[in-house]
DNA sequence: TCTATATTTGCACCCGTGTGCAAGCATTAT
DNA sequence: ATAATGCTTGCACACGGGTGCAAATATAGA
C-alpha cells in the first residue's frame, strides 16, 4: 500500500505542484525546463531546486499532444535473423536518443504489411517511421507512402523505390565498385553472387550493381543466385545444394555475398559441406561487417557501412534539414561511402 | 505542398470529424473503438464506416494522457554485443504487440546509470519498465527502485537482487543442474567456468550454482574466471591468454560458459588459438542457443530458455496478474524451465 | 528622474481523448 | 396501456503542458 502511495505520489507530481513550492506561475516552471525559454537565471534557480525536491519531470505525452512533436521515432524491422540490426539498433538509438528522440521499436515482419505498422505508430504520432531494411517490397512501400499517415518515412539502408522517399544508404555503385576492384586485384576471374530477396524493381539492386561493373570491367557475366531472406540457414543450404554436384571445374574461386549473414552460411557450406577451403578454393566476400565477421573462424572480408555517419544523417532529417550535412534538402536519398575491411576470406 | 496538406489532413482527423459524418457524438465514436464498449450494433457500423472515410483513427498520446494507461512498455537494454538480444527482442516486441502494448527501446549502455534510462521512460508514462540483461550492477537497481517513477520494474533474463522486485528469469537452479547431469554423463571430469560480470550480490549467479552442485555432485570444486561483459572477443582473449601456457594434463576436459557469447569466443580461442580440437580435447558448453550456435562450425550443446513462454509471462505482469500463469500474485520471481540443446560441441 | 526599450511573467485557450453520471430510448412484464 | 428494467447516448470535467499575446517588471538612455 504504502508502495502503491509512493509510486502514484512520483507520478503525479505536475508542474502546478512545483509552481506552488516555488511562488511562481505554472509557465515559468515550464519554462525553467525548455532550452531556449526566456526566463531569469533567479527563477530558473529557484524553479530546478523546487522542482528537485518533488521530483518533477515534464509530461511528455502532455507536452507531445500539445505541441504536436512527439520526439518519438518509430523504428520498423522487418528481419531479426540478421545479427546486423542489432548495430544498427544501437547506434539508431543512441544517436537519437543523443539528440533528444525517444525510439518505438516495431517489428514488421510478422505483420501481414507493414502498412499496419505505419498506421499504428502514427497513432502515437511518432515525428517519423523509419524503415530499416529490406524485406520492405515495393508495393509494401507504395501503399504505405500513399495512406501518408506518418509525418516523415525514411527508408534506411536501403535505396528507395520511389522517387518522392526520403532514404539513407550507403552508395551500392561505389561499394560494388571496390569490391569488384578488390576482388579482380585478387585475381579471382569466376566469381558468383549471393544475393537475399529481390523486391525492388524500381532502382538497382546490389546484386545488379556488381553484376553490371564486372561485365564492364572484364566484359564476362556472372552467375548468381538469391534466396529468401538474409538468412544464414538459407545460405548455407542454398550453396550447399547449388554447389553439391558441380565439378570443381565450374566451381567460382570466389563467392561475393550481399551480406555478412550470408557470407557465414555461404563460408560454413563451403567448408563443412563441399569439404572446400576458405579462401584457398573458394573466398568469399561480406557486406556490413558484423562483430562475428572480425572472428577467426569467418575473418570475413567484408564492407563496412558508416552507420554512426548514416544515424546523424536521419537526425539532420528528422531536424528538418537534408540527409547529408551542407547539403542541398532537394536531395531525396542520402548516399553514402563506407569502406572495405580486407581480411583473410579473400 | 500537396503532400504536405495530405499529411495533415491524415493526422488532423479528430474523433469529432468522424462524429460529425457519422451523425453522432463524439463519445459514440470514441466508444465504436473500444472493445467492451455499451454501443450498439447498428451505430458502431455507421462510425465505422464514417471513420473508414476519413481516415480515422484515435490518438493513443491523448488517449494516454486522460485514461492514464500508456500502452507503452520500456525495454532497457544494456548489452548490444550479444546476438541473443535481437531474439529476445524479437519476442518481446512481437508478443508484447499481439497484446496491445508497443516497445520503447532504450540502450542503457552509454549512459552513466540506468536510472537516468528510467526517468526518461517515466516521462512518457510507460506502464512498465523492463531491463535486460545483466550489465545492472545491484547499486544501480536499488537506487532505481527507489526513486520508483516508473509503475513497475521487472527484471527480464535475471534474477532480481532485490526482494520486492518482479523478475521473470530461467531457473538458474534446474539449469544448472540438467547441465551438470549432461557433463557428468558424457564423462568430464574436470570443468573450468566461465562467467561473465560479476554484479549481483544478493543472489546466488548461475557461476555459483554451477560450482555448488558440482562440489556436491563431486566432491570437486571448480576453477572459473569471469570476463567484463558478455563479449565474443573479450572470452576469445581472455581463454587464449590464460590456457596460453597450460601444460595438456592441467586443462580441463570441458569449459562451461554462462552464454553462448562467451561460448563461441572460447570455442574459437580453443581452436585457433591453443590448436585443440572441440569436443574431443575440450568440450565447451554455452547458455541460451542463439541462432549461430546451431550452425556446423559452433554446433553448441547449450541450453534454450523458453522465451516465448516468458515473454507471456510478462504480458500477465502487465495485466496486473502474477508472471506465472495461475500462480498466487505475491510470488516476486518467476522462474522458467528451458532445455539442454544437445548438439557436438559437448 | 522620466521615458523608451528589453526582459520576464501571467493568462486564456487549445491539443484529443477517457470517466462517471444522468438523461434518453427501447424492451419486457404486469 | 403503464411501469419497471436494461441498454444507448450525451455531457461536464479532467489529463498536463504548449502557444501567442498582454501585463508587469527590469534595464538603459537622456
Amino acid at each position: 500500500m504504502s508502495k502503491e502511495q509512493n509510486s502514484s505520489e512520483a507520478l503525479s507530481v505536475t508542474a502546478d505542484d512545483v509552481a506552488k513550492l516555488a511562488g511562481v506561475s505554472r509557465w515559468t516552471v515550464n519554462r525553467a525546463f525548455k532550452k531556449d525559454a526566456s526566463i531569469s537565471e533567479k527563477s530558473r534557480e529557484k524553479v530546478k531546486r523546487a522542482a528537485a525536491e518533488l521530483g518533477y519531470l515534464p509530461d511528455l505525452l502532455a507536452a507531445s499532444l500539445s505541441s504536436d512533436k512527439s520526439h518519438l521515432v518509430a523504428l520498423l524491422i522487418d528481419d531479426f535473423a540478421n545479427p546486423h540490426k542489432l548495430a544498427v539498433l544501437e547506434v539508431l538509438t543512441k544517436t537519437l536518443r543523443a539528440h533528444g528522440w525517444d525510439s518505438l521499436l516495431v517489428s514488421t515482419s510478422g505483420e501481414e504489411d507493414a502498412t499496419n505498422a505505419l498506421m499504428g505508430a502514427s497513432q502515437r504520432r511518432v515525428d517519423a517511421a523509419v524503415m530499416i531494411g529490406s524485406g520492405f517490397n515495393d508495393e509494401t512501400l507504395n501503399t504505405a507512402l500513399k495512406s501518408r499517415r506518418v509525418r516523415k518515412l525514411i527508408i534506411f539502408l536501403r535505396e528507395s523505390p520511389l522517387d518522392n522517399t526520403l532514404s539513407i544508404c550507403v552508395d551500392d555503385k561505389i561499394a560494388m565498385g571496390v569490391v569488384v576492384d578488390y576482388v579482380l586485384q585478387k585475381g579471382y576471374r569466376s566469381p558468383y553472387f549471393l544475393a537475399g530477396p529481390q523486391t525492388s524493381s524500381a532502382h538497382l539492386s546490389r546484386k545488379e550493381t556488381f553484376l553490371t561493373q564486372w561485365f564492364e570491367a572484364t566484359g564476362q557475366t556472372v552467375a548468381f543466385s538469391s534466396v529468401a531472406s538474409y538468412d544464414y540457414q538459407l545460405a548455407y543450404d542454398h550453396i550447399q545444394s547449388h554447389f553439391a554436384d558441380v565439378g570443381s571445374a565450374d566451381l567460382p574461386d570466389v563467392i561475393v555475398c550481399e551480406n555478412d549473414a550470408l557470407a557465414m552460411g555461404t563460408i560454413d557450406a563451403i567448408r563443412y559441406k563441399l569439404g572446400l577451403r576458405v579462401p584457398e578454393e573458394i573466398a568469399v566476400t561480406g557486406f556490413d561487417d558484423v562483430p562475428q565477421a572480425a572472428g577467426p573462424h569467418y575473418d570475413l572480408t567484408t564492407y563496412k557501412q558508416p552507420l554512426d555517419e548514416m544515424a546523424n544523417a536521419l537526425v539532420n532529417l528528422l531536424k528538418g534539414g537534408s540527409g547529408k550535412v551542407g547539403q542541398a534538402s532537394t536531395e531525396q536519398t542520402s548516399r553514402f561511402e563506407g569502406k572495405l575491411v580486407v581480411r583473410t576470406s579473400a
